[in-house]
DNA sequence: TCAGTAAGTGTCAAATACACACTTAATAAA
DNA sequence: TTTATTAAGTGTGTATTTGACACTTACTGA
């Protein structure tokens, strides 16, 4: 029996990437005008950035160009957390023009191999050339209508990420290098949805190992100035189980 | 520019399957005698089930036919864990006559969607007709060198299951539907690679509230007969944050 | 100098973890 | 029938961690 190669779906990544600012947990996504023909107005359309895998690319080597021609960098958190691959995710598209831009049949299946992305926002540099698309942060309670199954994706993401932040130490990806407890206690609390208090948060975080307070303080801001910590990737990657666990065995407790 | 079908890669789902029989924890890996012209003796190559996803099946669909064509079982805990999309992972291959059998070209990509299964091994009735290759159980620590990448998903299994045990009601669906103590703690003293007190352990399962106790014991057995507990898998569900944690704020802790 | 703002700090009571040893109920062997 | 063997089953005390709670400090801008 021959083989039948027609019949193979495409294979693609996709990153779910979440930055922070304002006190905001945000989703990068692109968005692309749409020339409606009915109504001569341009349809906006928001999707995941994404891409198909190249012949001799491996998931995460995809998935990390993606990531680098759309925000310039390289090196950053990026972890794979789901594959979808629905036969009718890519039919039930209204995007025609991006079908096409990835040259596929409108009715050809594609699983996509969905990742997740942590980045500092400040360091993004949005690439305006390599991707022809534009790309905005979208605050993540004003996701709008997306391309695809893709809202179910970042609902997925976005999961993972809330149950991972519990686990591990991978906040601090969300921050700039140097941060003050009131940025990553804010941070915590957008992910967990739930305020914790001051002085027990601080005293977790600074017992647990994986930051480490500066001399240096904020200077310039109305209040007392906050002091600057930076997170101790060496420290919290070689405690894989004792980081936000102070326990012998490997359990762990949360922030009340 | 038109499309191009035929670089697409191949995609299926392989399964990692675990079982829980004589104190061991172990996996389910189906064999093929393959001839070797050179010694003219079989040569031995175990893999894990597994198959191409067909055109109008979902991920989930796909690896739960594997499942339900090798044991004959449906609904039991399945779930994805990682996809694995190396592009030499299939020609690395030693086992041509596989390749031939999926109707494969050699040098084909393969992208695989892994799935680890928990299963209670009494319920197994190995189907023989199904697959043509002979099935066996094998203890994980005298997992052989298998086809493919598969040593790899395996451990990458094991991972993920040590993980997930210490966060979720899971280790239950290794064990027959009646289970003494002594099993339960046996299993997850295998999974953990550590010992647990008896005392607390107990403690802890009974206060989480996810097994309750029957009043029939053991029969038989040349010592005090252990009472039979089962698995409310209802409760597990309906408390999803609250299974082996006893705080009230959604954290938990392990076994000592 | 006063108002406003966020940072920073300590203690106590309640809950949980963790360590630990003997008795019981069955079978098998003597 | 007695004895040995085996795994089940049970409770307590100490140490650690959690979780609740309010005031002072340092800075800017008015």
């Amino acid at each position: 029996m021959s083989s039948t190669p027609s019949l193979n779906p495409h294979v693609s990544t996709d990153c779910v990437i979440f930055g922070f600012s304002q006190e905001t947990l945000r989703l990068l996504l692109i968005r692309r005008n749409i020339p409606n023909r009915l109504t001569e107005v341009n349809d906006v359309l928001y999707a995941l950035p994404g891409d198909l895998v190249k012949d001799d690319e491996n998931l995460d080597t995809s998935a990390n160009r993606v990531l680098a021609e759309l925000t310039g960098l390289k090196g950053i958190y990026l972890t794979q957390f789901q594959t979808f691959g629905d036969p009718l995710r890519i039919a039930k598209s209204k995007d025609r023009a991006w079908l096409e831009s990835v040259r596929q049949d409108p009715d050809a299946r594609v699983i996509t191999v969905a990742y997740m992305a942590l980045i500092d926002s400040q360091k993004v540099n949005l690439q305006p050339g390599s991707f022809s698309e534009e790309t905005v942060w979208v605050p993540i309670h004003e996701v709008p209508e997306l391309a695809f199954d893709h809202n179910e994706i970042y609902e997925q993401a976005l999961s993972a990420l809330k149950e991972r932040v519990q686990m591990q130490p991978i906040g601090f990806e969300l921050l700039p290098e140097k941060f003050t407890m009131g940025q990553l206690q804010s941070l915590y609390e957008t992910i967990l949805e739930r305020d914790l208090d001051k002085r027990n948060f601080r005293r977790k975080m600074i017992n647990s190992g994986v930051i480490s307070p500066l001399t240096e303080k904020q200077i310039g801001v109305s209040n007392k100035p906050a002091r600057y910590y930076v997170y101790n990737r060496e420290f919290a990657q070689s405690n894989p189980s004792s980081i936000f666990n102070l326990r012998m065995d490997g359990s762990f407790t949360l922030f009340n």
